[in-house]
DNA sequence: TATGAATGAGCCTTCATTCAT
DNA sequence: AATGAATGAAGGCTCATTCAT
């Protein structure tokens, strides 16, 4: 019955579109199965019988939201290979902004991955090993690129941490943010302000701190 | 009897202390008021009785969070008047920095904060007004400081989120940070360590903004 | 200290009145202690100190409707000792109308009773001797008069009951009659009334059955 | 294995079996939902499971009680067309009293309406609508014969009420009945002779009103 | 005498999960 | 393969009552 396999996959697929929705608005615990299900148009045992139970069902969600996220924005966005170090970091945020602040499908990703690190479940570690862990690879060689040789590792990780702190910052503190300055917006060309400010604010902080440790070095 | 001054502790102040910690572990939802009064020692109707619901209670807990650990780390850190923007900087971020990474009751402070960005209450608003706006205005003053005439509004607004940032940084991505670099510790030392590099790099950026806008304007 | 006894009455007597009422509107159960003291501007702990427990205070709050409104419709409403039976179950159906339909402090009144009815508490046995086996006395000498002598202990007793639930309907079933009769009302002519009818069907009544009696009886 | 057969009947239905019974002992505050699903051997949730909560649950069993009854003992008890207004006029009284006093499953119903009148729920409002008002209307259509044409339709509608409170009356004041005069029985032969005297009496008040009307028209 | 604080039992409801089909 | 029915474990909240002062 191929009709029947088709279902299947519709069912499944359903399941984790409407699951990355309600966890994102709700969180793990307050997402209620019977409501993804609902909006799913799924049985409330569906769950249950595709994924087992609540919790791997959610790290599967998880998984997929990252997938779709990094489909969407890969972090290279179409950079050419000659491309400066400067261009690379430009790149880099102006990605990791755009696929945080999204408001589409990917949205969820973003805030699945907030709600993992207020209340970190199993879930996290597989996707730090896979995907976070190779984006931070990136960007912690295209600081080491702006830092020069005099830079230790220490340097390196503080200054990939600094630029990764700001690109997440509009999203987490989103709520924080909307309350202190309500006509802050997340339209595209905000989104490129934002990437240009945290670019150049990043860029004097990596020339200050090269300069530095060449001084020390001297 | 020892025992006899654990007892003689207000009730009230016994559920807030117990539900601090908790809040801050399980989050709102997951939190339960039988576990908050079991460790407070007190009748589930204790938290009924004292706060109204659950919500009320939340929202009291959040307030005294914040006045503990604005207690413990005020933002100026015995600064002297006489003292340079430069200073004022370094006190403001290593004040930020232990306030949120404290081990001890201010801990809570950063946990629930987390959580409300995640899932922000009606608690939220009076907290951004009551605390957050004046410890951010506080951070404009120094940073319009730092980045002289020539910078615009959104220039201090968005330095001083670049600032801001970074101190949350190492709160609100712990887990991660915990898989990705398992060594990171957060004893006072350390703590001074990051201090010192938020510092350093926000001056570097501060001040290739501030030349920026000066070459800008000639 | 005599301000302190009348301060003592006082209390006592708020908590009546205030009982009266929220027994009324709400039942023995779902009445609550706190409203009930809240209202009375008294302390939660005054109903268990002055009357024991819950279950004590409502019968005293029985009691105390009822002396109400026995005092303020006497069943015999100043009838003249030469008066005509016609004349006495004239004044008995005006009275118990009266009474039950009263909107003032004895409303309570007719609202406990009807309650009792429908979930009898200990407080009923006391109720019944005291207040209504009187009452139903009155009643059946007046009826007896009215059947003659043919008539039997059983005859009396039903025609009695025929005139008492005549009267309680309207208050017993005023939820059923308010959305059958939306326009019926119960001010003092609209109580005229009724006690007319009432008063006329239930001499026809009477005299048919007593006519039967007769007839059978010769 | 005769245990089966109750297993099979649906919890639905055994829920509302069970829930007749103890709504009308206890009404519906006091009643608990844990009582009504031990009685019918269901789970505590399977309350909420097939009625929602408490409330719709009520309504429910409300309406399946008023069926029930009706179904037992239809208002005209098998009479002929050709019936004269005294006989339908019998064959009422003996049907609603029946149907009132009934000591097995449609007793809930008198009981449930009892506790409606004192503590109106919305489910009142539907029941009065759909069982009351019918049953209500075949009355008056009886009382309007039996009137004669010189009856206004406020005639109609207290001489109506005047009988439906005599039927009521033994059900709804049966706890003060009992008190005072504790061999009332309510066996067949019994609610036979309440019949045989409530339609006598009602017979000889409508003549009695009808002549009163006829004189004041001449 | 009178009160505010505190208690513990119990209720309705919700939810993830399982079971029979 | 998939579902509707049913389960049992909590959770938040309410309430009458008690206790220390």
């Amino acid at each position: 019955m191929p009709s029947a396999t088709v279902d299947t996959t519709d069912t499944r697929q359903r399941l984790l579109d409407a699951a990355g929705k309600v966890f994102a608005e709700k969180g793990f615990r307050s997402a209620t199965i019977r409501e993804i299900c609902k909006r799913a148009k799924a049985n409330v045992a569906a769950v249950n019988y595709h994924f087992g139970d609540k919790e791997r069902f959610y790290a599967e969600v998880l998984g997929y939201a990252h997938r779709c996220a990094l489909e969407k924005y890969p972090p290279h966005l179409g950079l050419a290979e000659t491309a400066t170090a400067e261009e690379r970091l430009t790149a880099f945020v102006r990605s990791f902004l755009l696929r945080v602040l999204d408001n589409g499908r990917p949205a969820w990703h973003g805030k699945l991955m907030l709600r993992e690190m207020a209340e970190p479940t199993a879930a996290l570690d597989r996707l730090v090993e896979e995907s976070i862990r190779p984006n931070l690879d990136l960007l912690r060689s295209i600081v080491t690129d702006l830092l020069g040789d005099a830079a230790t590792d220490d340097d390196v990780r503080a200054s990939a941490s600094s630029i990764v702190a700001q690109c997440l910052f509009y999203y987490q503190c989103r709520p924080v943010i909307t309350r202190l300055n309500p006509q802050q917006s997340y339209d595209p060309a905000a989104i490129d302000r934002l990437a240009d400010h945290i670019t150049r604010f990043s860029l004097g902080g990596l020339r200050h701190r090269a300069e530095e440790r060449r001084r020390e070095r001297s």
